[in-house]
RNA sequence: GGCCUUGUGGUCAAGCGGUUAAGACGGCGCCCUCUCACGGCGCAAUCCCGGGUUCGAUUCCCGGCAAGGUCACCA
């Protein structure tokens, strides 16, 4: 059979030689060690954790090797694209502090792009040529029908389903019944021409997973789809040949197309790069652990730590603990390094799938958050609330100076030990709520309504916001004894009996009068905050709904 | 079903021939205390199962079993 011609007739035209490509695209001038990594998503618009999650290790990798990562568009199905995707990407990751050196509307060196593929046709195209001189590759005219049909006597034979070896029928075609189907006008795919022998196992070193046996593959897949546009392990081969990548962080669903991309490789004539398959995210699925999955999981969607409100930098703290078992250490011993210096290292990422767990995530975020100045939190709670608070929400930002006494009360003063009340920015922006209305009451007295009502008389009697902490507690106390309870605790415990309750329900029934709640910071300073007038105002108000 | 991968407390995990089997999250209890939060102290809870190898296996080998992944002109 004439390949060449054959060749010309499947791609028509001159293409740029193999070599041409070779300096076009030289190997990168880096120095020992440096790793070229990248992250290679399809423009799909929705980018989640299990992205984030390589991407973090893909760019730890590369820049703590002195290397690059570079974001690839991986637009080769056009079913899948989403206007804006690229967009949602680029700022989802920045959101994240995951940092490109280049690559797809990132600036920098674009040596070695076009970085979508669809702006690479031509090289693909080179190269399918090649192979289809070489007899590496070849048409195929099977129809969709034809090949699914195949693939259920496979299936009810018990055979391995694909197309290869004597089911690959066109592989086996004459070049007369070749030029036939094309004179025909038939759509083609353009297949490889599998060399590997199933029989043949090997032994792969993942940069994960160690060794890991491998088939040598014998499917016969498509490289060139029938509109020309390369599928995308052919295009993976090629891009990351002449990208220049070194190491390939990817996720281990691709481990299982591991021995197509070997065979690609060796076809075109490339060394491989590195490989390093990742865990995926698991999340409990009543008994069973499963893959995070975009339908079922909000929790996947990088949209969804945002409108939370949760602090990008914590996401990133618990990606890292999943990704280097040795980081939670690192980080408790050096607090205040800059998560750069952390040596994160490909040996240490974990071998099995790791269960999400958001109360670890909360944990982290408190910590994380805790550490803020009440400076930052006030940017870091109006970012949010400008984004994803209601009407209201928005009003609390307005008196910055009030706003930033509050946080300081929930916070704790900085330096010292810190409350560690907020979580995420939502939930921050509800916890102070009671400081710019009284709102509704969230927690129920736990003491009768006329003990209550009592207290809460008594107080509006003697209180003088004037009074310090000291002088404010001792009447407290006083109203305490006045009307029964316990106005020492270390009484009270010894015989409860003896009292209607303790200085703590005085506390609480003020507590909830004031703020709605039953659990605040400091009550004095919460009424220091609002003033007296205001403090007065609501425990009025109680009084009043009760007559 | 075939192939690949993985199996240490509820979760993330260290350990890789001899350990009282770290640590963190969560749970529970106590202390501190006007509540909560913080902080401190403590408790419960783990080596998937069965065979080997060995003086000795969580660690090595072989079988099960379980879980996950994958079998497209999707990535």
């Amino acid at each position: 059979m004439d390949l060449k011609k054959l060749a010309e007739r499947l791609l028509p035209g001159e293409y740029p030689a193999p070599a041409d490509y070779e300096a076009l695209y030289p190997p990168r001038a880096l120095g020992k060690g440096a790793e070229v990594t990248r992250l290679a998503p399809s423009p799909t618009g929705f980018i989640h954790l299990g992205n984030l999650f390589v991407a973090i290790a893909n760019e730890r990798i590369a820049h703590r090797s002195g290397g690059i990562m570079f974001l690839r568009i991986e637009d080769t199905d056009l079913k899948r694209k989403v206007e804006g995707a690229v967009e949602a990407v680029k700022n989802a990751l920045r959101y994240f502090d995951v940092r490109f050196d280049e690559g797809a509307e990132i600036g920098g060196d674009d040596t070695y792009g076009p970085w979508y593929q669809r702006q690479r046709a031509e090289i693909y195209r080179a190269f399918a040529k090649k192979l289809i001189e070489e007899g590496r590759a070849y048409p195929c005219f099977c129809t969709e029908e034809e090949l699914s049909a195949l693939r259920e006597k496979q299936t009810a034979e018990k055979k391995v389903t694909g197309y290869y070896g004597e089911y690959a029928v066109c592989r086996h075609l004459s070049e007369e019944e070749i030029y036939q189907k094309l004179d025909a006008g038939l759509p083609y795919v353009i297949r490889l021409r599998s060399q590997g022998d199933p029989a043949h196992k090997f032994t792969f070193r993942d940069q994960i997973k160690g060794d890991i046996t491998v088939t040598e593959n014998d499917q016969d897949v498509v490289i060139l789809k029938s509109d020309g546009i390369p599928t995308y392990h052919f295009a993976h081969a090629v891009d990351d040949h002449f990208m220049r990548t070194t190491l390939v962080i990817r996720g281990e669903e691709w481990l299982a197309s591991l021995p197509v991309h070997l065979e690609l490789f060796s076809a075109l004539g490339f060394a491989c790069p590195k490989y390093g398959h990742n865990c995926s995210l698991m999340k409990m699925d009543g008994e069973t652990k499963r893959k995070l999955s975009k339908r079922k999981d909000p929790e996947l969607s990088l949209e969804f730590y945002r409108r939370e409100g949760y602090f990008p930098r914590a996401v990133k703290v618990y990606m890292l603990t999943l990704l280097n078992s040795n980081f939670e250490e690192w980080y408790a011993k050096f607090p205040e390094k800059p998560l750069e210096e952390f040596p994160f290292s490909v040996s240490k990422m974990g071998k099995s799938g790791a269960l999400f767990d958001l109360d670890k995530l909360n944990d982290i975020s408190k910590n994380e958050l805790s550490r803020l100045s009440a400076e930052e939190m006030l940017c870091f709670l109006k970012d949010w609330a400008e984004a994803f608070g209601s009407e209201e929400e928005k009003g609390y930002f307005r008196d910055e100076a009030y706003l930033l006494r509050v946080l300081n009360l929930c916070m704790g003063t900085a330096g010292k030990k810190r409350r560690k009340d907020f979580t995420t920015a939502k939930q921050a922006v509800g916890l102070i709520a009671y400081f710019f209305r009284k709102g509704e009451r969230t927690d129920e007295y736990r003491i009768p309504a006329a003990d209550k009502n009592a207290i809460l008389r008594a107080f509006l009697e003697t209180f003088d916001e004037g009074d310090d902490s000291q002088v404010w507690f001792q009447k407290v106390k006083q109203i305490a004894d006045m009307l029964g309870f316990a106005s020492d605790m270390k009484a009270y415990k010894a015989d409860s009996s003896a009292y209607k309750g303790s200085v703590a329900d005085v506390a609480e029934a003020l507590r909830i009068a004031v703020t709605g709640r039953a659990n605040t910071p400091d009550l004095w300073t919460i009424m220091q905050i609002l003033g007296g007038e205001e403090t007065r105002r609501r425990i009025r108000a109680e009084l009043e709904v009760q007559a």
